[in-house]
Parts: C-alpha cells; structure tokens; sequence
DNA sequence: GGTGTCAATTGACGCCGTGTCAAGTTATGG
DNA sequence: CCATAACTTGACACGGCGTCAATTGACACC
C-alpha cells in the first residue's frame, strides 16, 4: 500500500508479495476492505498511536499544543499515507470502508476539537468562528488529501508542510 | 453525475437515462473518461466560465479580488461537483482522467497564482510565505474536497463556506 | 504408526462493469 | 426509392473480487 500511494492495490499483488496464493488471503480476511480495516487498526497499535495523542493533551498552552499537533500529525501521515489513500478510494463504493475512514477521521476531528477548545479557553480563538466551526475548518484544513496536494503535487517537504501550515493555522485561528 | 455527486455513475445509467442504449453511448464517447472529459468542456463553455474568470481580474484592489474570486468559486463548485467528483474518483486509474483532471487544476492554480500575486503587489502579502507557496496553500484551501468536507459532511451552507473561507483566507494570508 | 486437524494449494467458477463486435432495424435526406 | 447514418440487440473478452471443491503437507496426539 505505502510503496504504491494505495493505487492499483489489487489482492493478488498483496498475495504474491507475501508469499501466499491469492485464494489463502480469504482465509485470513474475509474481502479486501476487511483487509485494510484489520490492516488501520494493526498500523494505529504497532505505532502507538493513542499514546502519542494521549500525549498531546500535556501541552501547558493552547499554543504548544498546536504546535504539538502538527509536529504529530505532519510526521504521521506519511507513514500511513498509502493506507488512507487506498481506503479513501475505495469508501464511494464499500459501506464498510466508508465507517472505517469515517471512524479514523472521528478521531481527528476530535484531536482539532481539543485544539480548538484549547484556544477557545485561553481567550485566544478569532472573534468571527464559533467553536465547532473552527474545528471543522481545523479539521479540514490539515486533511490527508490536503497534505496530498502540497507534498506530492507541489513538492513540499515534511518539514515545509508542518512549518507553513503550522503558521497559517495560528493565523487563522489566534487572536 | 450532479445527481448521485459523481458516485456510482455507470455507462448503463447514463444511457438509460439519456434514453439510447448502452452500447450506442460508444458510438459518441469512446471511453466512459472521454464522455466525462467532454462533459468537462460543455459545461465550461454553457457557464460562460471562461468569461467569469476574466471579470475577475477586472477588480480594483487585491482584497477586492480574492472576495470576489470566493464568491465565483464558492457558488461554481455545487454546480459541478458531481462530475468534479466522478473525475477525481477515475483519476487514480485513468491517465487520461488524470490529465484532464490536472488541467482543471491548472486553471484553479492559475487564479490562485493572480489573488497571491495581486496582494504581493500591494505589499499585503504575510512575511513567513513566498509568493509561489502561497499560492499553493491557496490553491489547496479553497480545493473542492475541502468545500466538500465542510458542506457535506460539516453541513456548512455555500454563504456559510464563503464566508468562512474568506475570512480564513484573508487572515491566513493578509498582513 | 495411524488419525485428525489445520493451513495452504490448485483450478475452476460467478458476478459486475468496461469496452468491442457483428448483424439487423429505423429514419432521414437527396 | 435508396443510401447512409444512427441506433438496436445480443454476444463476447477482460480484469478484479469473492467463492467453492478437492488435494497436499505438516504437525500433534494417542
């Protein structure tokens, strides 16, 4: 998934790559969205991915936490790029594929809520958003398919990506 | 396309809805990517969209611009995201889809090339981007899966993303 | 050593959507 | 009236997913 962009991923390359027959894939996931479900929740255990968030909730400022945030997450999504791709694409068409993204996608909402709130509370969120607009907008704005187009279409680097849209948050969400 | 916002749309459907068969599809289009491409065309040109986009650099003042540039995007995308959509889906597999895809893109990036460099112009421009950057982070602001994500699934109205998103903008890219 | 179980294999099949082909029908205009 | 173009029906190939039946090989247990 991660060496082809989650293209053209097809059960039979997944089978040939690991060294199985295709058909002994079903033995072992019952369709191919089934396989990437299982395959989401094995990459969020082995990569810790709570425990780092978990950890973001330590941050002494609304600031440093979304700072914080973006150093996670701009680090993050390269890792599992190839994954959410494959399963976005395949999310208009399989039910449970589209819960699976949908549930993964909760949980960032969730991560741009905290922030936001965070700023809500120390007086520092701009006049014209309401709270949940303004996580909303987070919400959107540091979208997998958004770090998509700035890396792999204009060619940013991690760290141009976390630092400019790191700054461009601030700016439209700090007083 | 608009109907079922791009999903699920097969040559059956459409013949069946247009009336003729569906192999008779084949005798206009030759390709399911050719018929949408085409459709990409005809649409630009019933909307006069070329000549919108020329009104646009008609504007006085950057602020001006990038206003009124919202206001053309914000209510140009519900009308065709369906086939917006259907192109974005069969892009990962279809060259063809790919670059026609692409080219729209080329307009979009053009436009968000002229509101940057018009503000850069008036010295508005924030310090920490450079001109082409900006223009990209623009770009991908105001990007139809982000006006997708904040309608659809954030249920923000086309005033409500309009309005939002230029605030946004402004903040994220005025001094 | 025989037996059962389990993982995996091979090979075939059905389904669905795209795209192609051949042969026949309808209609429109010169 | 006829030629041609537009369209029809019906069949087919291909690729990818998912399923099924029959077989093989390894291992554990008694």
């Amino acid at each position: 998934m991660e060496e082809r962009r989650g293209i053209n991923v097809k059960m039979s390359d997944i089978a040939r790559d690991v060294g199985i027959s295709r058909q002994a894939l079903y033995l072992h996931f019952a369709s191919r969205t089934d396989l990437m479900v299982a395959t989401v929740s094995y990459i969020d255990e082995i990569k810790g991915v709570t425990h780092r968030i978990a950890k973001l909730q330590e941050a002494d400022c609304a600031v440093v936490k979304l700072e914080a945030f973006m150093m996670f997450w701009g680090n993050y999504i390269p890792e599992i790029y190839g994954l959410a791709k494959a399963l976005l694409n395949t999310r208009d068409t399989d039910e449970a594929a589209a819960s699976a993204w949908d549930s993964c996608m909760s949980h960032l909402r969730g991560m741009s809520q905290k922030v936001i709130e965070s700023i809500y509370q120390e007086g520092l969120l701009v006049a014209h958003l309401e709270q949940q607009e303004a996580a909303e907008l987070f919400w959107t704005l540091v979208s997998i398919q958004n770090w998509e187009q700035l890396t792999l279409e204009c060619h940013w680097s991690t760290e141009k990506y976390i630092e400019r849209m790191t700054a461009s948050l601030k700016l439209a969400f700090l007083k």
